[in-house]
DNA sequence: ATTATATAATACCATAGGGAACTTGTCAAA
DNA sequence: TTTGACAAGTTCCCTATGGTATTATATAAT
């Protein structure tokens, strides 16, 4: 066993983690990770104060910088709450915090067995609801997409687009939006859309929606909304995914997340 | 696109914005807010190149380090990408980054005209399923509660809850278990957990919960399941809200995020 | 022509040091 | 008892400087 009796004062070595200077991983990421370590374990506990500043840079031997920054990343994470002239404290959990992504959508495009079928292409005077989303006048000409997403042959997901349609560059413009889709979520092309906004809502399938996904009518569904912005904030394309409900979920951690989620 | 052929020479006098020493905003923040206008105002496009760390520092007369971090927030935004020994290069929208927080939910709770009933508050033997997911044996005691939120009187969300008994502390437990939900949006208290895994799907209102919710089966709805863990990862909790559909829908934007979105 | 090597540019990372702003507690004065 | 000033501790923030790893490009050698 370790002696306890330690001498007062002085950086006495520290009994655990230390920062590996011939790792790959960076200081501040290693830092980082002890201190989530430290909070998973249950050695720090919400609530409980986390050395300050000063003392993590004696402990662990490196600079105030790097120490900032280990923070830092545990402040974006959520994790930790620093208030000035307080101190850090460890962050109960807190069920807003979490955070889900489009991953599984994203997974369900870009799987091999997954192919793309187009019901329709063509042009439609825009209803009141298409001519307020999309900021054109009533009656003016929209371009209509229509979508079937399908697995292994079984349809999973039907799509709905509106695009607005420029009389200077037609064609190319119909073309755009055809193939948007497939660009945005490998995150190719696409320089025409700056901005999206994206609501999800539970549903359920009507008639038209079930019998295209060969599914009962009434099943449960999800919605997924989309509108897209050009670079003059002018509205391109509106439209929803409509997911099978026993195809799609989203997954969510709160408190402490895995190890190391670097930037992409 | 831009030209990347400049001129060779010298610090040209920016026009355009640059960094206001009086203000309270740091530096490294007017930073990231200037590059992010420009990428939204469509000065900078997808695939653009953004001014090197060095550019950016003479140009704004600031220290690499404050560089630094205002490149790293646009790189956690997931809106530029940066490789060593290439340069720092504007991303094009990815739908896949786009991530929904649960503050809608959280919202829901925290409401102040929303008030929770329990329906029931006992203790029953494991379900196979139950004793599963709890890792409990077979027939063991769980805790099982159910509660209806309302907000203005109306049925919003019905959740059950099947909570790991204690002999131990049975009466603690019990207690701790009833009060916990109110705990773990607002943050206070808590200490006992540590992690949550949640799933989000979408499904209909079954003929209890439909009754329960004063809405009619078949409805639509959101189930959000949630399993809680304490700090040895032992899973405490586990269960699921039904909330009607009409009542939540998240939100995210992908692209260019509104102005300021800083840490909590 | 192809291959190796040097060079520059670049994004990364860290150190050392200092200053500003906020919170908390103490202690003296009213 | 209350108020006010002060100091210490803390989180923040920035500058200045230098080093490392990777990439791209030009140059020399094969």
């Amino acid at each position: 066993m370790v002696d306890s009796r330690l001498p007062a004062g002085r950086a006495r070595p520290v009994r655990g983690p230390s920062i590996d200077r011939n790792s790959f991983e960076p200081p501040y990421y290693q830092l980082a990770n002890i201190l989530r370590r430290q909070i998973a374990a249950g050695e720090l506990r919400p609530g409980d104060r986390v050395p300050s500043e000063g003392q993590l840079c004696e402990q662990y031997g490196v600079s105030p910088m790097t120490v900032r920054r280990a923070i830092n990343i545990l402040l974006d994470e959520g994790l930790v709450t620093a208030t000035r002239g307080r101190g850090t404290f460890v962050r109960p959990l807190v069920l807003g915090t979490a955070t889900f992504g489009l991953q599984a959508l994203e997974d369900l495009f870009n799987d091999a067995h997954t192919t793309v079928r187009f019901l329709s292409v063509k042009t439609a005077p825009a209803t009141p609801r298409i001519s307020q989303k999309l900021g054109v006048p009533a009656d003016a000409k929209v371009i209509f997409i229509r979508r079937l997403l399908s697995n292994d042959g079984e349809p999973v997901a039907y799509h709905r687009e509106y695009l607005v349609f420029d009389p200077t560059q037609p064609i190319v413009e119909a073309e755009m939006g055809i193939t948007s889709l497939q660009g945005l979520f490998e995150g190719r092309g696409e320089t025409v859309l700056k901005r999206g906004d994206l609501t999800i809502e539970a549903t359920v399938l009507t008639e038209e929606e079930a019998t295209l996904l060969n599914a009962t009518p009434g099943r449960a569904a999800f919605r997924i909304e989309h509108i897209f912005f050009d670079f003059e904030d002018r509205p391109v394309s509106w439209g929803w995914f409509i997911v099978r409900g026993d195809r799609l979920r989203f997954q969510a951690t709160v408190g402490v997340r895995r190890e190391g989620e670097g930037r992409s």
